[in-house]
DNA sequence: CGGCCTCTTGAACATTCTCAAATTCGGTGG
DNA sequence: CCACCGAATTTGAGAATGTTCAAGAGGCCG
């Protein structure tokens, strides 16, 4: 496993924790392992029903905010595998000890619901809209207008149930049309890293 | 609202308590309204993110044994519209006084969580083998063996993200292939109970 | 520089969609 | 019981979208 420890993230200022970090394509944890939940500082998650990383196993995604694991609160095992889609930053949960158990996970609860009609929703309708919507999830406000990290063609290809192939066709037609450009980002795939032009991206999806 | 009381269910002996039948086609509740959360106990409904019943918003789906509603212990209103896709009997939950509350919402939180990758899987691959999921899902035991309702074909298209022609197209295949058997039951439309032969369906799921 | 992985692009092909029409089912009224 | 109506389903043929297979380009890291 290579997990990282650090005492503190970068950006947000954190309280130093047993926070840890996944490099992108690294599995968090496998199904019917021993373990704990988390919540998502930073970055993607892909969940999976089968215990392999990728293939056709694709259940649902978590991003920063989102709480994944709670299945071993009950289980005392992963229901799911999971592994990072981005570069992310996930701290133990319940954090702290303020959070009342009952409110905290209904909050969980409807946000996993919330997420997994998002998930629901990316699977229906036109290649690009599919992929548009994926898009819409994944992009954060930042100082320099709105940032995307996107996962790699083959992730984004599980999640929306397209072809890798067709996912690079959308994405470049997408930058082509202005709604995406590239943005380097030290670290980060190329191909991966984006600055996002709300606009641009609605007149594609018009196209 | 055509919701029929009764003191008690047909099979299952369910205590008298302030259970409620459903026919189908028939909303169940609305997104934004107050509410609490239920059990289904008999039949299938789904759940749609917008306020109207039917069209593209399809988010979920349940099942006899699962919970809807949930959100209403959060928020005091219900965060998705529910519909019934097949004549359903719900009763309100949490159920009676002994169940620990925490322990029942995680129950009730990871069935529903392996309920949504259920239907995301659902949404992916080929046309015969959505339908041929959904179908898996809604087979439920019986004296005569595996019994099927299965919903409006428009439903199905919802849920499969396929157009009802095409859903028709395969599940006419299926009956010709020998993997389901239309039964009639009286109260239920002509094209929506069958019985399933599962050797029928793999072999069908094969070509 | 070279190897490896990821992404891009092209062209033929398959599946599914679309549109349109017939057919069946369930219920109603004569 | 039969004719009729509206809703749901079935079926057909052509068009569109996405897939498949194959090649090549680009990026990352030693």
């Amino acid at each position: 496993m290579n997990l990282s420890f650090k005492p503190a993230a970068a950006h947000p200022p954190v309280p130093a924790r047993a926070q840890a970090c996944w490099e992108e394509g690294t599995p968090i944890y496998r199904a019917g392992e021993a373990g704990g939940a988390w919540r998502v500082t930073a970055g993607s998650v892909r969940l999976d029903t089968t215990a392999g990383t990728g293939e056709g196993g694709f259940a649902s995604l978590a991003v920063a905010g989102d709480i994944i694991g709670t299945e071993t609160l009950l289980f005392g095992a992963y229901a799911f595998s999971a592994a990072a889609l981005t570069h992310c930053v996930l701290v133990p949960w319940p954090e702290g000890v303020a959070a009342p158990a009952g409110q905290a996970l209904l909050e969980s609860y409807a946000v996993t619901q919330r997420r997994a009609a998002d998930v629901v929703a990316l699977r229906g309708g036109q290649a690009a809209d599919r992929v548009l919507g994926l898009v819409r999830l994944l992009a954060r406000e930042s100082a320099a207008g709105l940032q995307l990290a996107l996962p790699r063609r083959q992730d984004i290809a599980d999640i929306t149930s397209l072809r890798l192939e067709t996912v690079s066709r959308v994405l470049k037609s997408l930058e082509r049309l202005g709604g995406l450009r590239p943005v380097r980002q030290p670290g980060v795939h190329a191909t991966r890293s984006f600055a996002v032009d709300f606009a641009g991206l609605a007149g594609a999806a018009a196209v």
